[in-house]
This record gives C-alpha cells, structure tokens and sequence, in this order.
DNA sequence: CACCGGGTGCTTTTT
DNA sequence: GCACCCGGTG
C-alpha cells in the first residue's frame, strides 16, 4: 500500500513560539514559579511544599524548552511514576503543542531499561536481558535457597522476602549486608555469613542466566555511566536537560546516576519536598535532597511556599502535623484563598461504623454535587479498607483502588505470564516449573526431570512434540503443555493471539485450582486486553515487570455507564494526587502509625510525613476517622488510642464528630 | 512420587 | 484473615 506523506510546516511552531510566545508566563505563574521556569541553563533544586504548583513548573519548564527550540528528546523528566511524567507532558502539550509529547520522560526504572537495552553487552550482559519483579526475584532467591540446603537448616534461615529486602537495601542504600543484618535484622545476625554467601549465589545466578532484578537495572546504569566515559558523555549529550521530579524519594544510587550524567552539561533541575518522604524502606533519605547542591555546587535554590490546593484550616493543621517533627523543616505552607471548614475528627465505635460513615457521607457529597472521582479515601496499608469496600458494594458505589496487590501479582496472571516468558525464553527455569507443577501428575520430582531435559537440549517447544512424546513417559498433561507452546511460540502468531490461547488452555486449570474461578476470569479478560495493545513479546513482558497496571485487583465495579469512581488508595500511591474531598481512615496508634515503625525513631518521623502527605491531598473537606478499638490479630492487642499524630491538637484546629446509629 | 489435610508463622508502604 | 511446611496416604 502506498502511503502518502503530509508534512508539517515547521514555520508555523515556529511563528508561534519564538517571535510572541502562546504562553504568557509571567501572569500565569508566581515569581518563584516563574524563575523555575526561566532558569534553563545550570543545576536549580526548587523545595516546592505540597500543592504550591510543582507539576505546573514542571509542566511550563517542559513547554519553555520546546518552545524555545530545544529538541524534546533531548529533555529526561524523570517521576516516580510513568502515570506522573504521561500528565505533565500531555500538560506541557496542551499548553504549547504536541512536540512535548516526545519528551523522555518516565521512572529512573524505565529509563534504565531503556538505556541498558542499548548498552548492556558492554557489562557482559545479552542485551535482550529478562527484568525480574519483587516476586520472580524472591522466586529466584527461594529456588537458591533451598538447593543450597538452608531450608533444612538447624537454625532458622531467613524467608525469601526477608533475603530480598536485605539485598535490595544493600544496593539501594549502598550499604554492606553485615550493617543492614545488624540494624534490621540482629535476630539473623548469626547467620550473617550465608546471608552474603546467598547474595554472591544469587547475583552469579541472575548475571549467568541474562537476569536483572530492580535493583539491578539501576546499578548497572550506574556501572555503565561511571566504567564507559563515551557512554556517559553520548548520554549527556543526547539529554542535555534533565528534570527530576520527587526529588526526596530517591536514593544515593539513583542520586548517583544524576551526577553521573549530568556532570557534563549541569542542566539538572531537581524538584521535591523534604517534608514529603516517604520511601525510606526502599532506600530514600530526605537528607538527600539538601544533599544535591553539594553533588552539584553552585545550585540555585528556589522554594514555593504558596499553596493553590487547600483552605487555610487544612494547611494550619498539616503545618501543625509537620511542625512537630523532630526535624525542623524548611518551609510554612499558606493560602491566600478565604474561608474553609475545619477538618474532622471522626470518632466511630466500631471499624464497621467507620465504614458506614464514609459510605454515608460520600452518598451525601455527591448530593451536593461533588463528583465521586474528587473524593478519596486514603488508608495506611491495603487490608485496612477491604471492611470499607464490602459497604461500598452494598451501597452500590463504584471504586477504584490503588496500592497493594495488584492484580499482575495474583497467581492466575503470574500463571499465564509464565506461559508467556517460556515462549520468549526457554530457558527462564523459574517459569518452567511454575507451569508445570500445574500440571496433572507432575509434582516437584517430575518438574526437575523435565527441566533438566530442557536445559540440556533433549526438550525444546520448537520441536513437534509428537516426534518425541512417544519415547518419554510423561503424563498426558505434559503432552499438552508442549503443543500447546509449540502452536504458539511463532513469532507470526500476534502477543494477543498467544495470550488468547493460552487462556482457554489455562481455563479448565483454574477452573479446577481455585473456587473464585469467575472473580479470576474477569482479571484475566482485563490481561487479555492489555496484551492486545502489544506487537512484541519482549515489550510487553518488560512492561508488565518494569510498570504493572497500578490498579489492584478490584472486582466491584458495576458495568454502569458513569465512569466516575471513588478512589480508594494507600497513602503511597496517592503521591502527588489532590482529590477535592479526603477521607483517611484508621488513624488509630499501632496502625497510623505502623506499630512496625515504634521501634525506630526515624521510622516514626516517617509515619508523621506520611501523615502529612495525606493531609494535604485535600482541597476542601479533610475527614480523618478512626474507630474506638480494632483486634490486632499481630499483637494480639486492641489498638484503642487515636493516632498520636491528631492526638492533643489545639482546640481551633479541628472539629470532633462522634459516631452513633438511629 | 503426587496429592491432600492440618498445623504454623507472619502480616506496611513500591519500582 | 493467607502462604508455606510436614507428614500420611494412594
């Protein structure tokens, strides 16, 4: 077919953006925002407090530099999610036009995919490397673990999440194991020596087999940026204007990779929010962001105080949270915008009537006229709103959730995943056996037999399995397996075509495994769909590893036409998002904040910006509810005090409601 | 050697 | 309330 080219006039961007700018910045932004915005060239850390714009000086830094000539690709905007970079270029593209839309932009994790897919051979790695999630990375660890007898050890050794949490903290804090044991682990201190020795195994596991977990994907940017000086100046070459947004959630190794690349140029601007850290379990130190002007000297500092999102009685009370932290931070957030309510405190009896409570209140708002999708209800940790959705579903009430599970991490998708990667590499060992112990008459014995006929050659899903099959005495299930991927692992056959067999193979299987069959069916439609977006194998495989769909498992949303949602979401992942109205449930001592976190003082300063950054996701209406007393099946104790972070606030801060029923 | 049932320990937050 | 381990049975 014959296509037909139209090419764009280039004069006319032109026109528009260099002799009149569309943009009129100075009345569109406030001083500090507007020197963020015209300071292009050298490093600039602006400390932008909660909800003072800084998506909007992203988002007009991103339109400048486009507007003023510079090549998009050669702008990295790196966010803490693929989501946030996606909005800030649409943003920049609505705001000047579509040129934004091909900025580089995403998470440190994507653009180290992306980076290494060119460049890893150089770290002797095959290029077409497989990324491991949290889960195949405990997988891999847990196959290790056990082939090297330690779960038949006299002392306890620790679990697979419990190794990859000490590996992971090792990389990311750039730490040794020994510190990390003795600090979070003393209990484990003993084995401290297999613990390393484990690691070594590990890392020679993963380099053998062409495997990078997450944290490899980061380190080995970094290796690459500081072992190959012409790799390090290509790259700062081609991003000659780096952004990084949530600067005070990065770590020292991704810190690292900042200076590395943009040593060359210094056109770094990285933006974030002190009083807004909240991933030191994964290795961020706040201090970091203070720490920036010293990796690269001569920074300009710029700071946004002014909020466009809350009431003032809001901002009073999040001041007041923040105020009492044991470090002073460095800003105090204001609104000139008038009047507000004062948040609420929500006493319930029970966790139910807490439940019953949001339920009724969010009916009454959407009388009022306030769309669902603008209020939220934001909790510490997952489990904490499963009471909540039951009501909800009662009520009738669509939602969405966000954090914890998700849906890519349940057995079934994981399943058919593994269906997947054994067709794009028949070596992936991990992902063999989990689709064979599914298997009528295969056990663990029979999976390793097989395994070891593929590794060696004797197997492969390239060869009609009908030539073979008779000279083996494998179950009839085996048999089906392997014609099963020996119809489908051409590459002529489309990544939805594959996925859609593989489904109706896999039915009768889960049918079988699990009782919520129908539940799981839907999640796998919801699969179905997302492969179809995909050409390539590879890229959806990588994807799915690197930036899984956000949403969880969430079953109850009526096939209505309205597609407005509430929004239930952990504290986490509600990062960055403003919602008009904002419910946080289970402030209750030993919950909010995390009994976990009593120990460790750090911890619980932690828990307190946590705090904070729930407050100040809301516009106008802040409810903080928590019930009188909830069974903690963990410590086995009734959690009764409200968390300490509301605890004894002054007076004119906020109004108490005590819940009863009619 | 596979499979099933009962007992045990643990359980935050995410790329 | 769930995932993993062990021991007995077919």
């Amino acid at each position: 077919m014959e296509k037909k080219k139209y090419t764009l006039k280039r004069e006319i961007f032109e026109e528009r953006s260099v002799k009149s700018s569309k943009i009129r910045y100075a009345d569109e932004l406030n001083p500090a925002q507007y020197e963020a915005v015209m300071t292009l060239e050298g490093p600039v850390l602006v400390i932008a407090g909660a909800g003072t714009g800084k998506t909007r000086t992203i988002t007009y830094r991103v339109a400048r530099l486009v507007e003023i000539g510079v090549n998009p690709e050669s702008i990295l905007l790196l966010t803490f999610t693929r989501k946030a970079a996606q909005e800030m270029l649409s943003r920049a593209s609505i705001l000047l036009d579509a040129r934004c839309d091909r900025v580089s932009g995403g998470t440190f994790h994507s653009f180290a995919n992306l980076t290494l897919r060119k460049y890893a051979h150089l770290l002797k790695y095959d290029n077409s490397f497989t990324i491991l999630d949290q889960g195949d990375a405990e997988d891999v660890i847990n196959l290790l673990r056990t082939q090297e007898g330690y779960d038949k050890a006299k002392v306890r050794f620790p679990r697979k999440q419990t190794l990859y949490e000490i590996y992971s903290k090792t990389i990311n804090t750039e730490t040794p194991i020994e510190e990390i044991v003795l600090e979070e682990f003393p209990h484990y201190y003993e084995q401290v020596e297999d613990i390393v020795k484990l690691f070594r195994i590990y890392n020679s596991y993963k380099a053998k087999h062409n495997l990078m977990d997450y944290d490899d994907l980061l380190l080995n940017l970094k290796r690459l940026l500081e072992e190959f000086d012409d790799v390090r100046k290509k790259l700062a070459n081609q991003y000659k204007y780096i952004m990084v947004d949530e600067y005070q959630d990065t770590n020292r190794l991704q810190a690292d990779i900042i200076r590395l690349l943009g040593m060359e140029h210094r056109n770094v601007m990285a933006v974030g929010d002190d009083s807004q850290s909240i991933y030191a379990f994964r290795g961020a130190n706040f201090r970091n962001i203070m720490d920036f002007p010293k990796d690269f000297p001569d920074t300009k500092i710029i700071k946004l105080e002014e909020n466009y999102r809350s009431t003032q009685p809001i901002l009073n009370l999040a001041n007041e949270i923040i105020d009492r932290a044991r470090e002073k931070y460095t800003k105090v957030l204001y609104t000139k915008k008038p009047g507000g309510e004062l948040p609420v405190i929500v006493i319930a009896p029970s966790e139910n009537h807490q439940s019953k409570f949001v339920v009724q209140k969010v009916l009454e708002l959407r009388e009022e006229g306030i769309p669902l999708n603008q209020i939220a209800v934001l909790f510490r940790a997952s489990y904490l709103s499963f009471d909540l959705e039951i009501e909800l579903a009662k009520a009738n009430i669509p939602f969405v959730k966000f954090g914890g599970f998700k849906f890519i991490e349940t057995a079934h998708i994981k399943d058919i995943i593994a269906h997947l990667r054994v067709i794009l590499n028949p070596n992936d060992i991990i992902s063999w056996h989990r689709i064979l112990l599914l298997l009528d008459g295969v056990g663990p014995r029979t999976a390793q037999r097989i395994i070891e006929d593929i590794t060696s050659g004797k197997l492969n899903i390239k060869t009609n399995p009908d030539y073979w099959l008779k000279f083996k005495d494998y179950p009839d299930s085996v048999a089906k397996l392997f014609k099963l991927l020996y119809t489908i692992y051409p590459d002529d056959i489309s990544v939805q075509q594959k996925t859609e067999i593989i489904l109706s193979y896999y039915e009768p299987i889960m049918r079988d495994k699990y009782d919520d069959y129908e539940k799981r069916r839907k999640d796998l439609e919801i699969f179905e769909t997302i492969a179809s977006r995909y050409d390539s194998l590879e890229e959806f495989l990588t994807d799915l590893a690197i930036e899984p769909p956000n949403e969880s498992v969430s079953e109850i949303v009526p096939p209505g036409t309205d597609d407005e949602y509430l929004v239930l979401s952990t504290i986490h992942s509600a990062k960055g998002l403003e919602w008009n109205t904002v419910f946080i449930i289970h402030a209750l001592d030993g919950i909010f904040p995390s009994s976990h976190s009593a120990k460790n003082d750090d911890e619980m300063e932690e828990e307190r910006r946590l705090m904070y950054v729930a407050c100040t996701r809301a516009k106008e209406h802040l409810f903080i509810c928590y019930p009188v007393g909830i069974y903690d099946s963990r410590t086995g104790f009734v959690l009764t005090k409200p968390s300490r972070f509301i605890a004894n606030l002054p007076d004119n801060l906020v109004e108490y409601w005590v819940i009863d029923e009619e």
